[in-house]
DNA sequence: GCGAGTATTGACACCGGTATCAATAAGGGA
DNA sequence: TCCCTTATTGATACCGGTGTCAATACTCGC
């Protein structure tokens, strides 16, 4: 090469575009790699010419670390994981959102590991998923994080992990509360108000945490009210479509049926509205219907479905940061610095004033 | 350490669980680990003895290739990205369960990356997904195959990938094939066979290849019935519910009423049904609405959606055999390693005799 | 002007694999 | 029996970063 040629030949037409190194970096900037590495790590120890000089080849080149490399030297991926069970799709759509909405920009990448706790063979999915990749973090939604078992395959494998979950765990610092008690205290305060008396309840499986906390809610908001809930309107049901079927029929095959009901999710909340439509009652006006969840089918039922809705978006973005603050290049905004959620009713057409 | 020493020391207790590398493997089983990276890989260069030595080590070691390091030196990772816009929430969970289905297992994660294509940045996003990870692939589903922008970057970067469209594109090899067209029929001659006359039809946007095969392949089915679309009853809407309403509330002002509509996809459906109600008329009875994707609203609606069945999720198994076939461990089910699938109509309680 | 302390920097090994190519061993034909 | 092939195997470099630790350069106090 002549001297006075261009530093960086161009590659050949054919040859596959290569990326530049941290070694083409240093060479440029007349610098060892290690001190390019110290550069893009934001090492204090510096010197703040020699960082602009080679701030200034790494925007020339158009540099990025490989996030590959940077993995296997140091032993932590760019692959921030998400472990669910059950897919509720909007939840792990939503959770996936919020998730991105973080690390978006950060170089970090999000894989998704879906399981089935039921299968007895699911931890060792999950251990080989945890062992393969060091991952960065693994976030846990509220349908996996009450899995103790899980947790420790986490521990034991030295990954850094966020839990969702509906009420505080043992440990703040590594979990996001979406407080869902709160949600149904408003549920139940707000059919009270509309002068129900009878008052329903159909909730999830008792194997998931959050079913009691939207029951203790519910009837908390009820006591406020002055009301208590009936143990024979108390019904559990599966958090699933049909077993909401199920639990509407029983509650209008009641003498005494109630005026109102409160289901532990959308799914349910749907399949009670058509047990009630098979009597030939009217949803909202003969009997009113609440759900939790806010899911796409709410606001796209007929009558549009009056429900909780849970900010599963923020709350996946909270954990992000969380798990990962000082991995993020960019500020993230206050909001979503906090520990927590707060449910919000969504008032629509299935509650009505209670006939009287 | 004296000799007859056992040959793997423990490690100390409270040392994070190391896990056994190419160099263990080969010293155990007294070989080069280039001769342990050979069996791995299956090279057919390997002595039968050698092989079975290695694989014993192996097995008692617990050994498995680490996924990063193998991904800097072969320059490919072990990571497939699923690239979708808009997300329709159950086509992007019935996706990434198609891909998982058949990548669980073989040590490959899915890495997702929506994107928004109104976003002008969004091929700058792309690029640097595509740039920063050595993809072992891309799986492009229907909200973004259409994209030659896109695929022409992935092209670029000489990044392998497969694209789901409704229908065959130029490369057969990298594409799998839905039909939507077949599905759009079917639900023609449905409505026909129900007596309908006056037929309208409610689409996604024209930017969609989808929304042209849909309304090509339900003319062809009305055809078939001898019928034809009046272009005033044939409307563009937005496939949301929202835009559903719109046009439901157009179609019904119109002075010769259809009997029956058909719409590109279930959430326009729904929204119609809305506008169809608010009119006073009854779904199914006064008029029939069938929708398009069999989304879990469909089922949930009342009265439930008759609907076309888009088997989404077989059509992301295929497309991630298509993309990594050899590299794949278990063998793929014989009906995934067609490129193409067929939709199916389901009849529910939305579409009904026309009255006469 | 000198020794000590602090700020910067780089040489080199290493992370755990793969690629290249030469070296060695085994088999076959003349 | 000897040379040439073919089958196996390993030495070594390399992928693109990070970690360790020593080396060098300055600055300050006396």
């Amino acid at each position: 090469m002549t001297p006075g040629a261009p530093q960086r030949p161009a590659p050949a037409a054919n040859e596959p575009r290569r990326r530049p190194t941290i070694n083409d970096v240093a060479r440029l900037a007349n610098v060892s790699k290690k001190t390019v590495s110290r550069v893009i790590n934001q090492s204090p120890f510096v010197n703040k010419d020699t960082r602009e000089r080679i701030d200034t080849v790494i925007k020339e080149l158009g540099y990025a670390p490989d996030p590959v490399a940077r993995g296997l030297a140091s032993r932590r991926s760019y692959l921030v994981g998400l472990i669910y069970d059950n897919p509720n799709p909007q939840h792990v759509i939503d959770t996936q959102q919020g998730i991105l909405d973080v690390i978006r920009g950060s170089g970090l990448e999000l894989v998704i590991h879906p399981c089935n706790r039921r299968d007895k063979d699911f931890l060792n999915g999950v251990r080989g998923f945890i062992d393969r990749q060091k991952l960065a973090g693994v976030i846990l939604p509220s349908s996996v994080s009450e899995d103790e078992d899980l947790v420790a395959v986490l521990r034991e494998y030295d990954t850094p992990y966020v839990r969702i979950a509906s009420v505080p765990l043992d440990e703040p610092e590594h979990s996001i509360v979406t407080n869902d008690s709160e949600g149904a205290r408003q549920a139940a305060e707000h059919l009270a108000g509309l002068g129900h008396r009878v008052i329903a309840h159909v909730s999830g499986p008792d194997t998931f945490r959050s079913s009691h906390e939207r029951r203790s809610g519910f009837i908390e908001g009820l006591k406020t009210a002055g009301l208590e809930l009936d143990k024979k309107l108390d019904l559990r049901a599966g958090y699933t479509f049909q077993s909401g079927i199920e639990a509407g029929r029983r509650l209008m095959a009641m003498p005494a049926r109630p005026t109102a009901i409160f289901c532990g999710n959308d799914e349910m909340a749907a399949g009670v509205c058509q047990a009630v439509r098979e009597t030939g009652l009217e949803i909202g006006k003969d009997v009113s219907v609440v759900g939790f969840d806010d899911s796409p089918l709410a606001s796209r039922m007929w009558p549009a479905l009056t429900t909780v809705l849970l900010p599963i978006r923020a709350s996946g973005r909270m954990a992000s940061i969380r798990l990962l603050g000082d991995r993020l290049t960019k500020e993230p905004q206050e909001e979503d610095r906090q520990g927590e959620v707060h449910p919000t009713l969504v008032v629509r057409a299935s509650s009505g004033p209670a006939k009287t």
